[in-house]
DNA sequence: AAACTGATTGACAGACCAGTCAATCAAAGG
DNA sequence: CCTTTGATTGACTGGTCTGTCAATCAGTTT
């Protein structure tokens, strides 16, 4: 029993030690979900450690501090974030219209809207006025989401000045969604995705009628189908 | 010297000891803005009582903990805000457009969007999911809040069924709201409240044409006013 | 003016938590 | 087999915070 009798190549059960960058994922992750569950100021390091089956010290020797863990959580987040609304344009049609729908659809894409992601976020929009931690981490990839809204409305936009304006389409679409987000978890019973993903349909095909069809009413069937 | 010399019935500066009623407000007002200035998280109950000129011993007094201090500030906040749109649309004329625009209106008052208070909502918002004070505090009024848009906007909604449906409309005009709000928040050059108010008069012009006119462009003049 | 009542203070206790550190453990290499 | 290096643990420390409480203070009543 000196050695092993069998290669462990199959990665059935997690080694003891790991690799830096898989235990940092796996601390991030631990933390989403106790942010989620406790609120980010009741979150301790002990919890965090605890959820993920390991000690607290371990957390201080790869994040060094509470606050950078917080940080390094924030940044991960983004940045799925930043990768799922560009890898979903990316597949989309040349079409500004194709491309704005990926854009919103992707929104609702199931890892992005888990729970415990959506409170995650919504936990660390409430810290945002008080510290820069937030400007800090997602200023960048704010604007770059926000610009990237505005280049699609404009490319829908005709040029006669009449339409509405392309960077208050952009908002208000973008407005929408983050709405949506927040109801999903500040209103009591958890509204439905696809009832979430409706109104954003709406928001869409009275922004931009040309191109999107108007969505059904809310609840009830609609009477009769209009052309 | 045993009597007072002269009657002091001017209030010229705070008296020693106040009312039950007065001193919990000046001790609500010291919370929300120490919330606004170091977050929900790392308010203590030592800070809001210096802001306040008091001793923290006087909190738990006036509150018995600091959860339930934490609760009444909402619930002050949420009656502000419930009192707010109720005074405005009171004040109202009749008519259904008139109405909307005045709750629309109303959520950009001053003293509504003063950014101590801003910052605080959004704390709240914050740790929605994970306590069950938001809910329990600003469950009903929300709700309240709710079904009045879609009762205005159900009146301006035409009987035939290809308009955009009354709950859509109004829980679209309800985001674009609570969106700017988050985003006067979160984004980093604190975005004019103009600006902010041009987009929901955007939103309304997009919902119900008929009645609300088309806003300008969000930067640079119209080119050419649209009929 | 003495007694009384409610408001206010500040010292204190108990609990908890972030961060430090020495010891332990596991994998890899010589 | 021994050494080295990096990962991991858990006890410990210093500090902070909430909530308690006895003492004090300011009005009001007797």
């Amino acid at each position: 029993m000196t050695e092993d009798p069998a290669p462990v190549d199959a990665p059935e059960r997690p080694p003891r030690t790991m690799s830096r960058d898989a235990r940092r994922v796996q601390l991030i992750e631990a933390t989403i979900h106790t942010i989620a569950a406790q609120g980010l100021a009741w979150t301790t390091l002990t919890q965090v450690a605890r959820r993920a089956g390991l000690s607290h010290g371990l957390i201080l020797w790869h994040f060094e501090t509470k606050e950078n863990l917080f940080r390094e959580t924030l940044s991960y987040l983004a940045e799925e974030y930043h990768l799922n609304w560009q890898v979903a344009l990316a597949a989309a049609g040349p079409h500004p219209a194709d491309q704005l729908r990926a854009m919103m659809a992707a929104d609702f894409n199931a890892p992005i809207i888990e729970p415990g992601r959506l409170a995650a976020w919504c936990a660390f929009w409430g810290e945002a006025q008080s510290r820069p931690l937030y400007q800090q981490v997602c200023g960048d990839k704010d604007d770059a989401y926000i610009r990237q809204l505005e280049r699609i409305c404009a490319a829908l936009t005709p040029p006669a000045g009449t339409a509405l304006d392309p960077v208050l389409a952009g908002r208000m679409l973008r407005l929408v969604v983050q709405g949506t987000w927040l109801d999903m978890m500040t209103t009591a019973p958890t509204y439905s995705v696809a009832e979430a993903q409706r109104t954003v349909e709406a928001a869409l095909a009275m922004c931009f009628p040309d191109y999107f069809a108007a969505a059904p009413t809310a609840e009830r069937p609609a009477p009769t189908p209009a052309g």
